[in-house]
DNA sequence: AATACATATTGACAATCTTCTATGTGACAC
DNA sequence: GTGTCACATAGAAGATTGTCAATATGTATT
């Protein structure tokens, strides 16, 4: 996967506010205009949030008539663990011997 | 965990040069010099970046006469797993009734 | 169609972040 | 001490992001 995607995953637990939704969706399902009465942000702002986690796929959106409803994308969540995995595990081989010996 | 501190960890993987600087050092410790010979930007910028990842505890630095090691930190990466798997993780217990019903 | 409601989009502004140049600091060699 | 090297810090410029007010879009109701 490449760095500009990584990043963009990584970026839906950048902010706080973010990450209060994220918590708040953890009890299931919720429709925008719950989640705004629980954040202090206006009802744009949210909306720029929910796509950014659903851009990250961390979250999915289901709109049904008027609502649309959020949760948790447990396919996009189990990338991110995935994706945080790769990126932080040594390798064994090719290792390298460290570079500025005294 | 607070949602500041949550964020500053993340913040570590929202860089797509600190991604990159992430990645050189999954084959072992290596030292400032030796990273900005690999990514493209000024010796300032890297040493910015190194900081953000070494408050995020993804990173440890060992100093050694002039030079600096660094390093991925089992423990700070180790944290960040659980911090994600416990963002993330749908409550059982409590479970909200969806909100907006038709 | 007219209205009301839920959410998205636009445009502007402020805050934050990335990057640079210039300079400072600490370690080693002479 | 003087010079050099590795890295950090300060300050400023430009880019990106978070936020809001205003407006648009789409859905249901009357």
């Amino acid at each position: 996967m490449d760095e500009r995607r990584v990043a963009a995953i990584f970026k839906a637990f950048c902010d706080e506010n973010r990450i209060r939704i994220i918590k708040l969706l953890r009890s299931g399902e919720k429709c925008a205009c719950k989640l705004l009465e629980e954040i202090n942000v206006t009802q744009p702002t949210l909306s720029h949030h929910m796509k950014i986690l659903c851009d990250a796929e961390i979250v999915v959106g289901r709109k049904e008539g008027k609502w649309t409803h959020y949760s948790i994308s447990e396919k996009g969540v189990k990338q991110a663990k995935e994706c945080l995995e790769q990126l932080t595990t040594l390798e064994v081989e090719h290792k390298n011997e460290s570079c500025c010996e005294k």
